[in-house]
DNA sequence: CGGTGCTCTGCAATCGAATGCACTGTTCTC
DNA sequence: GAGAACAGTGCATTCGATTGCAGAGCACCG
């Protein structure tokens, strides 16, 4: 036999579907005898009832389901997000539908496209480069979305972003603590917001903290990739500017730094520092382990499906932003200067 | 204005509903005539309409939409799989449904159960434990699965699995052509299959190689972790065998070794060679890089998820099973034996 | 005892698309 | 030129659950 539908459950329990509907559904309950209801739940259990939410979609038209934008799954950085958010969305009984951007906007769009004709109810969005107009248009339709990692200049859009310019703040004060003067910053894309945060959270921090600010010694790397950061790294050095410690924009320019250093003979932690960001698996494991700054990537995860789900239950609260608060995570890569 | 529905689209092309539907639809397109089909089409185009895939799901009852079942998303080993089943998925029209079980039963039984009543046209299952009577279970009910990195004993399920085996033997012929000959093995988890095929597949190798066979030189580690292979790596160490080189059943279990290496002062490679599997992400930033036996995740994933369309295309084909050929990726951890 | 109010249940329409069946008008065949 | 075959379109029903509305039954009050 088939799955039994709601008409076999009625029909067992000797009542009209609809009062079966009412039945099943916790919030209509109270409109039916509690005696007929509990006899309905009964009958209903016993045939292993489930209720097809795609029938229930159609004329509720919830479908239940959220879209996930992300770059790439396959960056380390989003794997915990996702679970995360997975955490809270199950138990609410909704699910995530993934899709992947490449940061390709065209594909972004499509992939927007695709998740709406899904008639998700909301989107979690944490690519970094959304363009406003696409973002406007959203907007304006109401879709319902929470970006992360990215706080929307401008637009009123609800978000759970790092708290970057503190991170990068620690970092920074790390290394003038271990008594590094000249410090170093490769800087991630600027047209994204991060990059542009942290740098200029590097930038501001280094002149509070009465440090050398020396412009010459920020370069900006292509992408967040290993390979731009050594070319960046490697453009420095090149470039003659002294410096005995470097901020990466993230752990995978870190890591690209790493390679310049075993290329160039460059003992690191001892004639020059390294702070990572975001505080990917496995850093532990190098040699030597890096310093870097951690994000609750999960919580981060959680707190939007939470913020989304509000967003659900309440269409028009305010949109509320949350910014978390990171931790700096002290290991082998950071050392006093040689010199000092 | 709302999103168009297949009525306004109709109105606005003056035509009857039904047409509308079949003019849209492209297996049932010959039954209109194609100025009209045509017609019908570019008002479709013009209105921006999207099929509401839910109320066609109803009908047809067809949601679109599969489910993975993995362990754990955060574990490096899944995202180029999950992002290797999307990419086939999303030009099919469908989309995947992630679960994570945690590898906890319950929980994964629940979790597929939830997976089901949200009609999921099949399942990807990439867990280890699915324990046969669920198994049995869900394939006598019918329940399109493909199962992924593991090949279920006795049962007739598709699957995906990479060829462990024929890895093994190649991360063994490496360490026997740099001139080991004690090749220790720090085995998997013994109810997990991939830990007993490795392990035996270790054995008859060594066997087949001429080394030495010794069982002392095999010992099994309690869990896939770095704690764990630590653990199994200092008991053979103090049990007094002696072997020069290592073949960990995985990645994170050769991670272990590097601990100990560490805690102990052994020079790896020179006086002892460790082989990993599965070459997680940033292997290769290790010191000494990590050599390994890669998988090609990405194509377990688009593999997987072709077998699952076809599956779903031609309900009754028989189980076809894939056994997908590995690489060894030769890096710094492995070295000819100091006394060779 | 009639009227009012209330609780509970049933009826029927609805969500948006798909589809079997019936109908119309055209073309083809003998 | 009559009848058959056929292409093209419309009508009405269906999928499974939800929900506004109406009606039945009952109790209570004046």
């Amino acid at each position: 036999m088939q799955t039994p539908t709601l008409r076999d459950v009625a029909h067992a329990a000797g009542v009209h579907p609809a009062t079966a509907s009412r039945a099943l559904n916790p919030s209509t309950r109270a409109l039916v005898n509690a005696d007929t209801a509990r006899r309905v739940i009964k009958v209903a259990e016993s045939l292993g009832y489930r209720p097809n939410p795609i029938a229930r979609g159609l004329k509720t038209s919830k479908s239940g389901s959220v879209g996930l934008v992300i770059p790439d799954l396959t960056n380390p950085l989003f794997p915990p997000i996702v679970r995360g958010i997975e955490d809270v969305l199950e138990p609410a009984g909704y699910s995530g539908l993934i899709v992947n951007t490449d940061n390709d906007p065209d594909r972004e769009q499509a992939q927007i496209e695709s998740l709406r004709s899904r008639q998700v109810e909301g989107l979690i969005v944490a690519t970094a480069l959304v363009h406003h107009p696409l973002l406007e248009q959203l907007r304006r339709e109401g879709v319902l979305m929470v970006m992360v990692n990215r706080r929307p200049d401008g637009i009123d859009v609800p978000s759970i972003t790092p708290d970057d310019a503190a991170g990068i703040q620690m970092a920074v004060q790390h290394l003038a603590g271990l008594g590094h003067r000249r410090i170093a910053h490769l800087a991630g894309p600027p047209n994204t917001s991060t990059g542009v945060v942290r740098a200029r959270s590097f930038r501001s921090t280094v002149r509070d903290l009465g440090l050398d600010d020396d412009p010459a010694l920020v370069t900006t790397c292509r992408y967040w990739s290993e390979d731009s950061g050594a070319e960046a790294l490697r453009e420095l050095l090149d470039s003659g500017v002294e410096f005995t410690a470097v901020v990466a924009g993230n752990d995978l320019i870190a890591l690209g730094c790493y390679d310049v250093f075993a290329e160039r003979g460059i003992d690191c932690p001892r004639t020059m520092s390294v702070v990572g960001f975001n505080d990917i698996p496995f850093l532990d494991k190098l040699r030597p382990p890096l310093t870097t700054v951690a994000i609750p990537h999960q919580q981060i995860g959680t707190e939007a499906a939470r913020l989304l789900l509000d967003g659900i239950a309440e269409p028009n609260r305010p949109a509320r932003s949350v910014l978390l608060p990171l931790t700096l995570v002290v290991r082998g890569s950071t050392a006093p200067p040689r010199d000092a």
